[in-house]
DNA sequence: GTTTGTGCTAACAATTTTGTTAATCAGTTT
DNA sequence: AAACTGATTAACAAAATTGTTAGCACAAAC
């Protein structure tokens, strides 16, 4: 009985998932406090006994998110030793893989966390020494390669925002682009496929050299 | 006298100038219609005494904005009987520039229209047909010049997507992607030309045949 | 000069939404 | 079993936000 044992299968986590579920889709000014609350099948007093206030819930669900980013990030660097093309095609994979699994999470980040100064500020903080370490280490690499002649001697960091780029945009504005172009190659995961593919290609053709 | 003749210097443009900034801003859900006649420099009733609701104001903005889409889309295409290479970077330029002119325009769209499937279905029909249209003859281009041995034969649906993702994701981003990346470049203008030249350097880099 | 209509204001009404509080319930401890 | 503790509820309070209304002012029309 170290921590508090919850009666009803721990309402304190319900509410933090009914939470995060309001918050993704409506953001913070759309959220409703009654809604999450009605949503965890809780009185929505609760949410206020275990959080204080919408806002202290919501930095919650925040700050959670936010370090998610800095993970992923490194978790896409991939096993070193690989020869360069691979590390780069796993690194576009895995990323892409992370944002299929957390669709709604670029556009959460973009609208309710890039909007809020300080927030912008705690994300910098979080992930530019990651970010800066694993771009001068590729960067290095890139120039070893090319070096020997064996790539292009292309930039890491507009690299990296190609990337980022073309595996995020399309989960963000998805209603459109799939609705509009998509849907010709077939259902959702089906063209999520392609563009995986594609997106690999289309960034190491950029090193290629012919 | 044929429509109103206002006092002070069109009240109804006033208000519409400063709901477009707030609900760019802030989004539907965070917009305060008393915020927006504050900007306005009117009473908060005038807003209600032009537009009824809160809504009705929204709606006017956003069918304004959506038919920005089909005409940028429209005079990206560029001018035909140039060579295809030339056409291509003319239109990511021209997007590009369009969006640069717009920077808020597509984290509105994404957040404020993708939300609503209403919209969504509107959009799909002022947008889909031209985007067929522009595809089809594109595609065409393409693998006519294929077919000389000219390019390779790409898939014009997926460069779309691949031009608009480059183009429009650092815009979105754009405080994380500047203030963890870009800054390394200049300052913000340097950074966006340059990602200009990125942007069309690696679209052009899929059709290249070496 | 009176009438009429439009733009406009100030005050108010209605609703929604967040946050609080006093009382109750269910275990646990003593 | 009495007292205690944290979880929970229902009802309420407070604040914020949207929307309305009655009336004023001023210009044009008659």
């Amino acid at each position: 009985m170290n921590k508090e044992q919850n009666h009803s299968q721990d309402t304190e986590t319900k509410i933090l998932q009914a939470a995060e579920k309001e918050f993704f889709e409506k953001g913070y000014a759309g959220a409703r406090t009654a809604s999450i609350a009605e949503a965890a099948g809780v009185t929505h007093a609760m949410l206020h006994y275990y959080f204080r206030t919408k806002d202290k819930l919501f930095e919650r669900i925040v700050s959670e998110k936010i370090n998610m980013l800095a993970d992923i990030l490194l978790s896409a660097v991939g096993d070193a030793n690989l020869p360069l093309e691979e590390r780069i095609r796993q690194g576009i994979e895995r990323h892409f893989d992370f944002i299929s699994a957390n669709r709604d999470l670029p556009r959460f980040i973009v609208n309710e966390v890039l909007s809020r100064p300080e927030q912008v500020d705690t994300m910098k903080r979080n992930v530019q020494s990651v970010v800066n370490e694993v771009l001068d280490n590729l960067q290095q690499e890139i120039d070893e390669y090319a070096a020997k002649g064996l790539c292009h001697r292309v930039d890491a960091r507009m690299l990296l925002i190609d990337i980022v780029s073309l595996n995020v945009f399309p989960f963000m504005a998805a209603p459109i682009v799939y609705g509009a172009i998509g849907s010709a190659y077939g259902d959702y995961e089906e063209f999520l496929a392609r563009r995986k593919r594609e997106n690999v290609k289309t960034i190491l053709e950029k090193l290629k050299i012919n």
